[in-house]
DNA sequence: AGCACGGCTTGCAACGTTGGAAGGCAGTCA
DNA sequence: TGACTGCCTTCCAACGTTGCAAGCCGTGCT
């Protein structure tokens, strides 16, 4: 009779739980005892199977106690991408919530894009994960809501009303509100919004609330509202901020605010301003929304609408956490506000 | 006899191979086989089965899958921090290049923390991964050579030279070189590092060759060398960097280069000379690492030594895969080499 | 001595999937 | 008509784990 081959260092099998008991002589169940620490097992016993698992580096297979529990213990989020900091940070504070709760997070980067988000929200092709944590940008809410996936999810960001998931949202109308207050308070009359999308058409949730704000600012100071003033972008970042502001002041060199749709925007307006010798604050203020770390850093600094990405995060995993321990009723929101912080870049 | 119980939209039951099976009239292996495209199956069976598939929106589970197959299509990211732009970057990249090759990424942060790192060396407590892409900050190399788990493993950054595992890794020497001819071009000669480590002691590999990077490019053009010049700050962050740099400039007033350890560091410091009044380039040049977008904007723009962070991501899955695939050679070794990008920090 | 009890240990089954082998059926050819 | 062939389908087992129920054994009580 043959012996077994010896497996090479590259093919070696992993302990598993049948190694670990015949090795200890004593039945498979009464190691898996041991290792979730139940009950009824003698202490020495309990202790002589521990010096057996130490010393073949058994650790459990995760899919085999997945498989059997039904559960993953997986949560996928997807966000449009983790390298903006404000995504950045919300996938950064949720990996470590998640760690902490024994959830592991797998991260989904939709660059925004409609289909990516489609599928997204259609479950992925093959079920792996317990949970989603998603923060959409493109998809119209009707086509979510139609999902078929019984999959618990969140949806975070402005996006999701009447969809009748758990959301964790941010009040973006009063966001854009003091945004433009406290620019209309430093005495500006011509304040840009940088950053408009889909004008005329469906806007998204996040820029359609932004300009409301923008405009029952505008309202309550009693100022004219100029439509030409809501500058279009194409995406949220530093180059279409840069190229954005140096057309918008090419059309209106009488502008002399800008509230940026967010911070990576206002980064792209001081650097066209500067290349145009506007000084800021002085001929033109800026804003802009996340208050994001390099907002601290740059020249000048910029005033931000300080957003709490990790409150944002731990709500999003408690919502959801709440599902996954069987929690059925109806939908809940939680709403996060915006806290402005002065800085240079408005003469603070 | 009582029929089932109707059961609730949450405790929904997702849809397995039996129920298709069961509902097509079909065994389950038949099922099996139009799922995978398998051959021998008559082709109006198949697409017989497919409406049932469509119709119970069936989708494979994972888990069963994986546990047949012995291979969970998972791989770890261990790395230090998402919200640095640098490993945010490498991590984005790496979570599509995977999705593209049907590898799922799961993010683990370690905050470059000792223990932490420790962890991920001697695999996860549960095993779920096939392997481990891994950028650690503060382990000992001789550590992570010990590591019982045989899971392979791909390392990224300047670390693990002698660890025996394949490696991605930056020339990080000639890197420190090349920045500091540069500024010693601009006629420079006092040029500090802002960012030592360990000074002394043990500095981590990523410190320890910039520094002698730094040491050869003055020894080239026979600049004394001054150990006061090399400014040791905790980590590499904007906010050290600027306390880093004032606490540099009221100790040396005649530092007239700065070579930052990375584009944050260099931010830092571009914010503490702004408010000591000095000038960039005129008084002090500045010149980071990395090449981060927002050194496109800022004020003044920042003279970077880029990294090609994709390739870098494409390398360390590629070295992976092989790995995965079955390659059970000696470890190898890819190296990625930096390009100086000039900008106004150093009068470029 | 017999019995009950409680503490510890084991055996069985099942989670959902797929490779391999065996089974069934119709058509073809001698 | 019987055997063979080839295609399609089904059956069986196994991946590693854990809940449940049953089994065993020694102790203490009557």
């Amino acid at each position: 009779m043959p012996s077994p081959p010896v497996p090479s260092r590259a093919t070696q099998r992993p302990t598993t739980l049948r190694d670990v008991a015949e090795a200890a002589g004593v039945s498979i169940k009464t190691v898996s005892n041991v290792v979730n620490d139940h009950p009824h097992v003698r202490p020495e016993m309990r202790e002589k199977v521990k010096a057996f698992i130490a010393q073949l580096d058994y650790r459990p297979n995760g899919i085999g106690r997945q498989l059997r529990q039904g559960r993953t213990g997986m949560v996928a989020l997807a966000l449009p991408d983790v390298t903006s900091p404000y995504y950045g940070e919300l996938a950064s504070t949720l990996v470590n919530a998640a760690r902490e709760r024994g959830l592991t997070l797998l991260v989904e980067q939709t660059d925004g894009d409609l289909d990516r988000e489609r599928e997204v929200a259609a479950g992925f092709p093959v079920r792996l994960v317990d949970g989603l944590i998603f923060a959409p940008q493109s998809l119209p809410v009707d086509e979510f809501k139609l999902r078929r996936d019984t999959t618990p999810a969140v949806l975070v960001g402005e996006y999701g009303e009447g969809s009748g998931f758990d959301r964790v949202t941010i009040d973006s109308v009063d966001l854009g509100d003091r945004a433009v207050q406290h620019l209309l308070g430093l005495g500006r009359r011509t304040v840009a919004f940088v950053g408009d999308k889909g004008q005329g058409m469906v806007r998204p949730p996040v820029v359609a609330q932004r300009v409301e704000g923008y405009r029952r600012a505008l309202r309550h100071a009693r100022v004219r509202f100029d439509p030409e003033l809501l500058w279009p972008l194409g995406e949220w970042t530093r180059g279409h901020g840069y190229e954005g502001t140096t057309a918008l002041l090419a059309a209106r060199p009488d502008v002399d605010a800008i509230f940026a749709a967010n911070d990576l925007v206002a980064f792209g307006a001081l650097h066209a301003l500067r290349r145009l010798g506007l000084r800021v604050p002085q001929d033109v203020a800026v804003l802009g929304v996340d208050d994001v770390e390099q907002a601290q850093f740059s020249a000048p600094t910029l005033t931000s609408i300080a957003l709490d990405r990790s409150e944002m995060a731990e709500m999003s995993l408690r919502l959801l956490t709440d599902r996954l321990a069987g929690y059925d009723g109806p939908e809940r929101l939680l709403t996060v506000t915006g806290r402005l912080v002065a800085r240079e870049s408005t003469g603070g």
